[in-house]
DNA sequence: TATAATAATGACCAGTTAGTCATTTGTCAA
DNA sequence: TTGACAAATGACTAACTGGTCATTATTATA
């Protein structure tokens, strides 16, 4: 095992009990037995030590589910999936609980910029698991189906986490595709849109660029029926591209597709569109 | 507002930007205009801010919910709940964002129990609340049920607790009263069973009393048919109370009863027992 | 106004931290 | 055995921590 894998698994353990601001360096080099000048050969800083081990787990999760998600034949893809989303948990229990722990760490903006590129990478292998499954038939309600399989995850996860429980994981399983069957074929009145959905994934605090928010426009006038609401959004297409149109009359348009509810969310993200851009 | 309640909301503010370990007393008094002396008059340590945080806001979260359960018919019970949490979510998200990502603190002792206690009064909350729109039908379920919900209230948080998106509280709740009923409704395969569930919300370092385990004991032997689970749990009673058999016995009696589905549990707890006693 | 009582201050303390670097130890080819 | 290079050490620094307490400011009372 290479010195930096020996720092890792003795980090690992110490953050798991303790958490990672409370873990000093020199804990953790007492822990593997060798010095804390040995730590700094192999880390630049305490910091890089949390993101390398972040990588080193995260990597290994997602292909596992990657590689669970594109092998399964579809009778037994979601009960694979749980079975071994849960079994990683149980492997790799003090990795889960530093996750709970410090968890998503709105704390230190790289960080969390790097949990959310693991989790949309998770995401979209989830998305793709429900469409193969349950194909047309969920279009409208896939954001809410993808946000009860991690609710599932994370709420049944805590019963091993926080103790040390010996769980028949294929039943745990089995228990899981049920609720999520039941749920994929009887549900009808979704919350999460296909735009909340993308507003929510966006990084947090990168701003949207101009060409997406067109992107975003075009796309939801093409869908509009010719309305008030229509031909306001058209307008403030035009107004995105040049500006010319006196506040005013931007927050008025605003107010008219604000009603819409298809149009929330383009609402919102244009008003913050010209906030910043000081149009408004 | 009192001087404890100043420096309450600017810590709470603070927390959520930081996390408690990461601010400082020094900024935490900077922040609210006082000297690092003041603050001692109000707290005898920064503990005991943290202390008086959790339990301020917990105590108006869980009344609102009793209140809430307490008062409503049936017929709304269920959207008023959810209405109700999101609501209070919104309105404290500095404070639901701490408790994200101070969550659970298996860290300190004190404030785990504390957080446990809280979180046993939503559950009971929740439980008769589940019980009395559904009644026995869901008796088997109803564990399972309650994670389902605990899964969609903390899942559909992070829509508001990591993003600043006005969200349609009424059309959330109303989303997850389905969700809520279908679950209800169409699942028959739970995972939680009873014992389970108890075993879970024991409090995590403390041991179990031989009492309390020979309660469950008794309570099981009743449960059972003639056989030899039964009766290798009768035995066990008996080496609890009086040890005289030896580790070799001990050790075949709880691996009859470990192979019975109802005895995962007790088997469980007995092997614990005897461990911790010196007895295996 | 004078006095007593209370509230607030911030320099200070002892302890801990992440990170550094002159020095020692180990390794291996000549 | 020697010497050159790499690996590892741990005493050290500067910064920061929670918490204290002699001192000062404010208020209430007489």
């Amino acid at each position: 095992m290479s010195k930096k894998q020996l720092i890792i698994e003795a980090a690992l353990e110490l953050f798991a009990k303790q958490g990672f601001e409370a873990t000093s360096v020199q804990q953790i080099t007492d822990h593997c037995g060798i010095s804390k000048g040995a730590f700094y050969l192999s880390f630049k800083s305490k910091d890089e030590l949390i993101f390398s081990l972040i990588d080193h787990f995260m990597m290994q999760i997602t292909s596992d589910i990657d590689h669970i998600v594109r092998e399964s034949q579809n009778e037994d893809l979601l009960l694979r999936f749980y079975f071994s989303v849960y079994q990683t948990f149980q492997r790799h229990s003090d990795f889960a609980k530093v996750l709970m722990i410090e968890q998503s760490q709105t704390l230190n903006k790289d960080l969390f910029l790097k949990m959310q590129t693991y989790e949309k990478l998770i995401d979209n292998m989830i998305l793709t698991m429900l469409s193969r499954l349950y194909g047309e038939a969920i279009e409208q309600t896939k954001y809410d189906l993808l946000y009860c399989v991690k609710g599932f995850m994370n709420m049944y996860s805590h019963l091993f986490i926080f103790h040390h429980i010996p769980l028949d994981l294929e039943l745990l399983a089995q228990s899981l595709v049920e609720k999520t069957n039941v749920l994929a074929r009887n549900m009808n009145s979704p919350f999460i849109s296909a735009d909340l959905y993308q507003i929510v994934k966006q990084p947090l605090t990168e701003e949207i660029s101009q060409e997406k928010l067109l992107g975003i426009i075009v796309q939801k006038v093409a869908e509009l029926e010719d309305s008030v609401e229509k031909e306001s959004l058209d307008l403030l297409r035009g107004q995105v591209l040049h500006p010319s149109l006196p506040p005013a009359i931007v927050k008025g348009l605003l107010e008219n597709i604000r009603q819409h509810p298809h149009c929330k969310w383009v609402a919102y993200l244009l008003r913050g569109y010209f906030e910043k851009a000081g149009l408004l």
